[in-house]
RNA sequence: GGGGGCAUAGCUCAGCUGGUUAGAGCACCUGCCUUACAAGCAGGGGGUCAUAGGUUCGAGUCCUAUUGUCCCCACCA
C-alpha cells in the first residue's frame, strides 16, 4: 500500500491475497505446544451440502474473533473445522435430486445409493468450507474433519458398543415419532409443533348391550382402526354406569372395553376418549395401565397395513376421508367441529408426524443426564447468557430416552447383527459375518444412527479419541463452544453428557450462545419467505471485514440481531475510514525513516492519545473475556474514528507541516505506533484490512495476526495529561460551536485569545489549535480586554474571537445569560448532593470526588460567564 | 399449562457488577470539496429509558405487578 493507491478501500484486491499469505505461512495451524497454554474451539460442523448463509457468518465470525484474539494473546489456539454428514437432511436432498431423474432409492438398493450419496458429497462437500474461507475464518484446515470419516466412524462404533454393553443403549418396542415422508423414526427433539386448523369429529360408538351409545370426539378418525378401548374419567358421573361395559367399534365391528382412567379430562370434548395405544403416546400409556392390546395400523410407508382390513393400502389421509365417509353412512358421525390444535411435524419436511409403536434403538438418558446437569450447576461449564441454563436444566431434567435409529441409509449404520437361526443379537466394533453363538450367517441391522449421535462426540472424536492421543490430552477439554441457541438440545446437551460419559471430562468450559440473524423486519430468514441473505454476495459488494463488523456490532450474547444492507454499508465506511487514515500516514512518513516504537519525548496530545489507547486495550480485553464482543468492538471503533482520526490526526497536521523536525518526527512515530496498535485490537474483527495496512507500515514481526495482543501498560498511563488535553478539546469544540451558531464560514479566520492563568494547560502547538478551531492564530494570557470580541466560555478557560462586525452585543448577552442559567442549574444539582449528609456518608469516595471536581469546574464556569456579562454592559 | 427474551432518539440497537448532563449507526437540519477520507468534515435538533408501585443517598440498570410483543418447552383426545 502506498499513497498512490485508491481513495477508497478495495477489499477484493486485498482479501484473497492476504488469506493466501496466512495459509501459506500456516498461521492457522495449531500444535500441542507445551510452552503455550491451549485454547480450543470446535467448529460446529455445518451440513456438508450446505451453502453459506448469514447464520454461518454469525457463528463463524464470532468464533474467528475469539480464536484470533486468543492466538494473539499467545495461546496455542486451535479452531478445528469440519462438516457434518447431516444424515437425514442430506439424504432428503439426494432423494429429491434423484426424484427429478425419476429414480427411487429402493430401485437403486443400498450400495448403489451410497455410491451416489458419496458422489454427491464429493461434489458439494467442499463448497461450504471454501465459503467459510471467504469470511476470513482462521480455522486449522489441516485438521478438517467430517462426521462420517474413518475416525469419527470408529468413535461412533466404540461408543455404541460401550453403551450397549453398559445397558445404556437398548433396542425395544416403544412409541416413536414417525415421518412418513422421510420414511423414518425421529427423536422427540426432531418434532416441531405447529398450530394448525383441523377438524374435531364427534363419533358415535354403540354400546354392545344395545343400551345406547357413547359420543366421543377425535382429531384423527382414521386411527379408530387401531382402537382397543374407550376411556372415561373414573369420577365422571355421566359415565360411571358404563365403565366396564363394551362398545362396538364401528366399521371394524369389534367389541372393545370402556375403561376408567384419570388421564381423561372431563371438561374437554365429550369426556370420552377413544384409545389407540399404537398411535398416540398418551393412549399408549393408558393401554399399558389397562393391559390393552396394541394394534399398529400403519406400515413404514405411512399406509394402512393389514390390520386395517379393507382400508389396507390407503395412505393415512386417504383412509381418513374414506373412514369419515363410511362412518357417516353408518350413522356414526354426529358432527364435525373446526378446531385449532398443535400438530407435531417433522422438523426437516414439516409433514405431520405419526406417533407409532415400533422397534427402535434407544439411548437410556437418566443416568447420563445427571452428571451433565451437575456440570452446569457446579459451573464447571459456564453457559452464556446465563438464562440459557434454565432451558438446559428444564430439558435435561425431563429428558426421555433418545431414539437413535433411523430408517435411512446415509449415515453410520448401526453395528448390530441378528442371527435368524438362534435369535442372538450381536453388537460389535468389528464387522461380523457369522453368529458368535451358533456360527450361522448374520443379518446386519439396516438402520443408521441419528446424525446427532456422531456430532455429540465431535469435541473428542476429532482429536483422535478413542485413542489416547497427544492432541486429546493437550486440547481436551476444549474451551469455548460457540453456537446459536436453537441447537441447545440437539447438540450442546448431547455433547455434554457424551463427553462426561465417554472421556470422563466435560467437553468445554464455556458455552457461548450468540443470537440468530433475522431480516430487516425481524423475521427469521427462510427459503419460503425468500428473505435470506447470501453472505458471499455481501462480501463481494462490501468486503468480508464489513460483514464481520456488522455481525458483531450492536449485538449482545443470546440476543437476535437484524441484518440490513445499510448496516453493512456503515461498516464498509469504517473500513474506508481506516484505509484513509493509513493513506494519510503514508503521505507523511514515506521518505522518512520512521521507527515503529514510540518516541522518547511525548507531547501533551501524544500522551493523551497513547493513554487513551492504553485504556481502550484494557477495557476491550475485559469485554472480550466476558464475551461482550459488541461492546468491545464499539470501543475500538470509537477510539479509531472519534479520537485517533478526528483529533489526533488533525492535531498532527500542524506539527508535520509547520512544526520543528523533532516535533514532526515525533508525530510520525506516534501516528504509526497508535495506528498499528489499534489495528491489533481491531484485527480479530476485521482481519483483512488490518493485516494489509499493518504490513504496509513500519513494523516488527512477520504478520499482524501472530503479533502480540496489546496489554495495559502502566508506563503509558497519563491521566493528568488526558484531562489537560480534554480541556483543549473542549475549548476547540466550543469555538466551533460558536462559529457555527453565528454562521461564520470556515474561510473567515480570527485570532483566538485564550484567557488562562495556566498557559501550560494549552501546551500544544498553537498552530494545531488554530487549525482545529479555524483560527488565524492563538495567543494565551492572564487576561484580555477585547470589547466587541465573541466570548467562548468553557469550564477550563475563557477565550475571545475578535470579530467586531459580527457581534451583536444584545444577542451575545442573551446567549451568555442562557449559558449562565444552565450552568447555575447544574451547579445547584451538584451542590445539593454535596450538602446531602446521607449522600456524603454513604456514597463511595470516587463518586464523591467526581461530583466535587465537577462542582469546581462549574463554579469556575459560572464565574467566568458572570464576568463576561459584566464586560458586555 | 410452564419458562424466557424484548420494550431506551424517527429506524436498528448498545448501555458490563446501580454513581456526574443516557450513547452509537442510519435518518433529519445547518454550514463546508479544510492538501487522508463527500463512503467525508464541523455544528445541531430529537429520549418523562412501556406503565404503576417499591428498595436506595442515588434506578435505564435491582424487586413486584400490569400492558404489549416475540420465542422456547409441554402436547388435552
Amino acid at each position: 500500500m502506498s499513497k498512490e493507491l485508491a481513495k477508497a478501500y478495495e477489499p477484493k484486491e486485498v482479501e484473497g491475497r492476504i488469506y493466501d499469505f496466512w495459509l501459506k505461512n500456516k498461521y492457522f495451524h495449531a500444535e500441542a505446544d507445551p510452552d503455550k497454554k491451549p485454547y480450543t474451539i470446535m467448529m460446529p460442523p455445518p451440513n456438508v451440502t450446505d451453502q453459506l448463509h448469514v447464520g454461518h457468518a454469525m457463528t463463524m465470525t464470532t468464533q474467528d474473533v475469539l480464536i484470533r484474539w486468543k492466538r494473539m494473546q499467545g495461546y496455542s489456539a486451535l479452531w478445528l473445522p469440519g462438516t457434518d454428514h447431516a444424515a437425514l437432511a442430506t439424504e432428503v436432498k439426494i432423494v429429491e435430486a434423484m426424484a427429478k431423474e425419476g429414480i427411487k432409492k429402493e430401485d437403486l438398493g443400498r450400495d448403489k445409493f451410497m455410491e451416489r450419496a458419496w458422489a454427491w458429497n464429493e461434489k458439494y462437500g467442499g463448497r461450504i468450507t471454501e465459503q467459510l474461507k471467504l469470511l476470513g475464518s482462521s480455522a486449522d484446515w489441516d485438521r478438517q474433519r467430517f462426521t462420517l470419516d474413518e475416525g469419527c466412524s470408529r468413535a461412533v462404533r466404540h461408543v455404541f458398543v460401550k453403551l450397549y454393553e453398559k445397558g445404556l443403549i437398548y433396542r425395544g418396542e416403544r412409541m416413536t415419532n414417525y415421518c412418513a415422508h422421510c420414511g423414518t423414526a425421529l427423536s422427540d427433539a426432531e418434532v416441531e409443533f405447529e398450530e394448525k386448523e383441523g377438524s374435531f369429529w364427534h363419533l358415535k360408538y354403540p354400546l354392545a348391550d344395545g343400551s345406547g351409545y357413547v359420543e366421543l370426539a377425535t382429531t384423527r378418525p382414521e386411527t379408530m382402526l387401531g382402537d382397543t378401548a374407550v376411556a372415561v374419567h373414573p369420577e365422571d358421573e355421566r359415565y360411571k354406569n358404563i365403565i366396564g361395559k363394551k362398545v362396538i367399534l364401528p366399521l371394524v365391528n369389534k367389541e372393545i372395553p370402556v375403561v376408567a382412567d384419570e388421564y381423561v379430562e372431563m371438561d374437554f370434548g365429550t369426556g370420552v376418549v377413544k384409545i389407540t395405544p399404537a398411535h398416540d403416546p398418551n393412549d399408549f400409556l393408558v393401554g399399558q395401565r389397562h393391559s390393552l392390546p396394541v394394534i399398529t395400523i400403519m406400515d413404514e410407508a405411512g399406509n394402512i397395513n393389514e390390520n386395517g382390513g379393507r382400508y389396507q393400502g390407503l395412505s393415512m389421509l386417504e383412509a381418513r376421508k374414506q373412514i369419515v365417509k363410511d362412518l357417516e353412512e353408518a350413522g356414526c358421525l354426529i358432527k364435525v367441529e373446526p378446531i385449532k390444535h398443535n400438530v407435531g411435524t417433522c422438523h426437516r419436511c414439516h409433514t405431520p408426524v405419526e406417533p407409532r409403536v415400533s422397534t427402535q434403538w434407544f439411548v437410556k438418558m437418566e443416568s447420563m443426564a445427571k452428571p451433565a446437569i451437575e456440570a452446569v450447576r457446579e459451573k464447571k461449564i459456564k453457559i452464556i447468557p446465563e438464562r440459557m441454563e434454565k432451558v438446559y436444566y428444564n430439558w435435561m431434567e425431563n429428558i426421555k430416552d433418545w431414539c437413535i435409529s433411523r430408517q435411512i441409509w446415509w449415515g453410520h449404520q448401526i453395528p448390530a447383527w441378528y442371527c435368524d437361526s438362534c435369535g442372538e443379537i450381536s453388537v460389535s466394533e468389528e464387522d461380523l459375518t457369522v453368529c458368535p453363538k451358533c456360527g450361522k450367517p448374520l443379518r446386519r441391522d439396516e438402520d443408521t444412527l441419528d446424525t446427532w449421535f456422531s456430532s455429540a462426540l465431535w469435541p473428542f472424536s476429532t482429536l483422535g479419541w478413542p485413542e489416547d492421543t497427544e492432541d486429546l490430552r493437550y486440547f481436551y477439554p476444549t474451551n469455548t463452544l460457540v453456537t446459536g441457541w436453537d441447537i441447545i438440545f440437539f447438540w450442546v446437551a448431547r455433547m455434554i453428557f457424551s463427553g462426561i460419559e465417554q472421556v470422563g471430562e466435560i467437553p468445554f468450559d464455556t458455552v457461548f450462545f450468540h443470537g440468530l440473524v433475522r431480516d430487516a423486519q425481524g423475521r427469521k430468514m427462510s427459503k419460503s419467505l425468500g428473505n435470506g441473505v447470501d453472505p458471499v454476495k455481501v462480501i463481494d459488494k462490501y468486503g468480508a471485514d464489513a460483514l464481520r463488523l456488522t455481525i458483531i456490532t450492536g449485538t449482545s450474547p443470546g440476543n437476535d440481531t437484524r441484518y440490513s444492507d445499510e448496516k453493512v454499508a456503515a461498516s464498509r465506511n469504517f473500513a474506508n475510514k481506516i484505509w484513509n487514515a493509513a493513506r494519510f500516514i503514508h503521505m507523511n512518513i514515506d521518505g522518512h525513516e520512521v521507527s515503529p516504537q514510540l518516541p522518547e519525548e511525548l507531547t501533551l496530545e501524544d500522551k493523551w492519545i497513547v493513554s487513551k489507547f492504553n485504556r481502550v486495550a484494557r477495557d476491550m480485553t475485559e469485554n472480550l473475556e466476558k464475551f461482550e464482543l459488541g461492546v468491545a468492538v464499539q470501543k475500538v471503533y470509537d477510539f479509531m474514528w472519534g479520537d485517533f482520526c478526528d483529533w489526533y490526526i488533525e492535531l498532527s497536521k500542524g506539527r508535520m507541516s509547520g512544526g520543528s523536525e523533532g516535533s514532526a518526527q515525533g508525530a510520525r512515530q506516534v501516528l504509526v505506533w497508535v495506528l498499528s496498535s489499534t489495528l491489533k485490537l481491531l484485527h480479530p474483527f476485521m482481519p483483512f484490512i488490518t493485516e494489509e495496512i499493518w504490513q504496509s507500515l513500519p513494523h516488527k514481526g512477520e504478520a499482524l495476526m501472530i503479533s502480540e495482543w496489546p496489554e495495559f501498560d502502566k508506563s503509558l498511563d497519563f491521566p493528568a495529561e488526558e484531562a489537560e488535553m480534554e480541556k483543549v478539546m473542549e475549548l476547540i469544540t466550543a469555538v466551533r460551536t460558536r462559529r457555527s451558531e453565528m454562521n461564520v464560514p470556515p474561510s473567515r479566520r480570527a485570532h483566538l485569545y485564550i484567557e488562562t492563568d495556566r498557559p501550560e494547560a494549552f501546551d500544544i502547538e498553537r498552530e494545531s489549535i488554530a487549525r482545529l478551531a479555524y483560527c488565524s492564530g492563538v495567543g494565551t494570557g492572564g487576561s484580555f480586554d477585547l470589547p466587541g470580541a465573541v466570548t467562548v466560555v468553557t469550564s477550563g478557560c475563557r477565550a475571545y474571537l475578535p470579530m467586531d462586525d459580527l457581534i451583536d452585543r444584545e444577542a451575545e448577552r442573551r446567549r451568555l445569560s442562557k449559558e449562565l442559567e444552565s450552568a447555575r442549574k447544574q451547579l445547584a444539582t451538584v451542590e445539593s448532593k454535596l450538602t446531602n449528609d446521607t449522600f456524603m456518608s454513604k456514597a463511595p469516595q470516587n463518586v464523591i470526588d467526581g461530583v466535587r471536581a465537577n462542582g469546581e469546574k462549574l463554579r469556575e464556569k459560572v464565574q467566568r460567564i458572570e464576568e463576561s456579562l459584566d464586560q458586555l454592559k
